[in-house]
DNA sequence: AACCTCCAGCTGGTATGACCAATTTGTAAA
DNA sequence: TTTACAAATTGGTCATACCAGCTGGAGGTT
């Protein structure tokens, strides 16, 4: 079964090579022209297919140097984008308060009721224990859901994702639960209680002073990272300067 | 910014036009030669560019005839929540105002230049363009991006792509657009205005009464739509009353 | 010998312009 | 109205030329 456009052709071939074992992630396989040549076409088509094959993650095309065959286990990703932590948590200040604000008005006495076994739950869970983590997300999934719009549940879903899948995110994320985690339960139960009340500005300033003070847990967390950094660079840099004085 | 290779820049903009809603599934996009000259760029980057989204299987390619949108409802992985037009507005009310008092602090002269310059594309396109519905987007994104947080962006990515790809909300849409453009090149002047004046107050609330209003024009025509639909039905029982009147 | 510097020669990226084949469309004939 | 065919349009391919980033080695420096 010939493929009508002789880039699909070409595409195949190339991706044959690759899974001949021919060319190993890593490699660098052949250039536009050679393979042109080799398989009687113009490099243009040559072009067309390495350009599928990259956009597929297959391949890596690397200007002025060569195209080089891709490790397909690393190139899984679900297209999140790379935000940092102070990002994703200045997004959630704004948000997050406005759908508290929002749930204020229209949360449901069963809805507060769970709200505070969560927050039970979260309290007597040990400390970085998963649980806590799991009783962190409900309470604020929970609140999302009682806004009553399921747009508000699916974009905390989303911001929850990049918190736990992008790298960057997770590591400071941690980091910080790690050295701050005794506020959480009471300013959770700020937002409860301001919830109780149907308060919908109460809330709303609950839930930005839980943010703020996460923001500050991370400004301190980052800047001790960047002290890890510097020091760890400088020990390199002394490790390096003490091999390069014993080899010569 | 600027993607090094001049075929990832395209193909970025043919997405957006995509993803925009200027142009739905099925849709046929406009020819290579007219892609080419309206981006100034040559014919082969245009072909690049579509072959990667080929690739990536967000249009189909027909040869002699064009490039088609292709229905990412079928191909998609991340399966967006059944919202309704309501919901996803009242969440866009609250994330965009509270995007646009953030942007106002922060938005560069360059960012403004731009964000006026959408305005007056949109206040030229006709009603009903795929320009018209480019721009708007537009104008809602570089807001987002003002913020300076890929976030924002990112959310707001998805919140519009509810808009264009969830079908009761993009039916809904298309029919308020139609019913209601008019007021909104004025409205998104007083935004622009408010973030030229760097006030957050006055953006969030300009911001709030553009949807606001929205929300109100929705209400028209679902009411519309519930009239339709009610006589539709009662058409349909009285054809069945009749069919059974005769078969008995 | 180890180390830089610099440039020639690769590699991919883009632009033109031309021509082919599939398809669509408009139009004239049946 | 239907059918048939030709013209216009659209994607597919080719050849060629030139640009820009990268690599590696020649040649000079320490």
């Amino acid at each position: 079964m010939t493929e009508k456009r002789l880039y699909h052709t070409v595409a195949r071939a190339i991706l044959d090579m690759i899974e001949s074992g021919a060319y190993p992630p890593g490699t660098r396989l052949p250039g536009e022209r050679e393979l042109a040549e080799r398989f009687n076409v113009s490099r243009v088509v040559v072009r067309e297919a390495e350009i599928s094959l990259e956009a597929v993650g297959k391949v890596e095309i690397k200007v002025g140097s060569g195209v080089y065959v891709r490790d397909t286990l690393a190139s899984n990703g679900l297209a999140l984008p790379k935000v940092t932590p102070f990002e994703l948590t200045q997004t959630r200040l704004m948000f997050e308060s406005e759908c508290a604000a929002q749930a204020a008005t229209v949360i449901t006495d069963q809805q507060l009721a769970d709200l505070e076994l969560t927050v039970k739950r979260m309290a007597e869970a040990p400390h970085d224990s998963p649980d806590g983590e799991q009783a962190d997300r409900d309470f604020h999934m929970q609140i999302a859901k009682a806004t009553g719009n399921e747009a508000n549940v699916f974009m905390l879903t989303t911001l929850w994702r990049m918190r736990t899948e992008v790298d960057a995110v997770r590591r400071v994320y941690s980091a910080v639960c790690h050295a701050d985690s005794s506020h959480r339960v009471s300013e959770h139960s700020e937002v409860l209680e301001a919830l109780r009340k149907r308060d919908p500005q109460a809330a709303r300033i609950a839930m930005r002073g839980h943010f703020s003070r996460l923001l500050e847990a991370l400004l301190d967390v980052s800047e001790q990272q960047a002290i890890e950094d510097a020091r760890r660079k400088s020990h390199e840099i002394r490790a390096r300067f003490l091999q390069n004085g014993i080899e010569a």
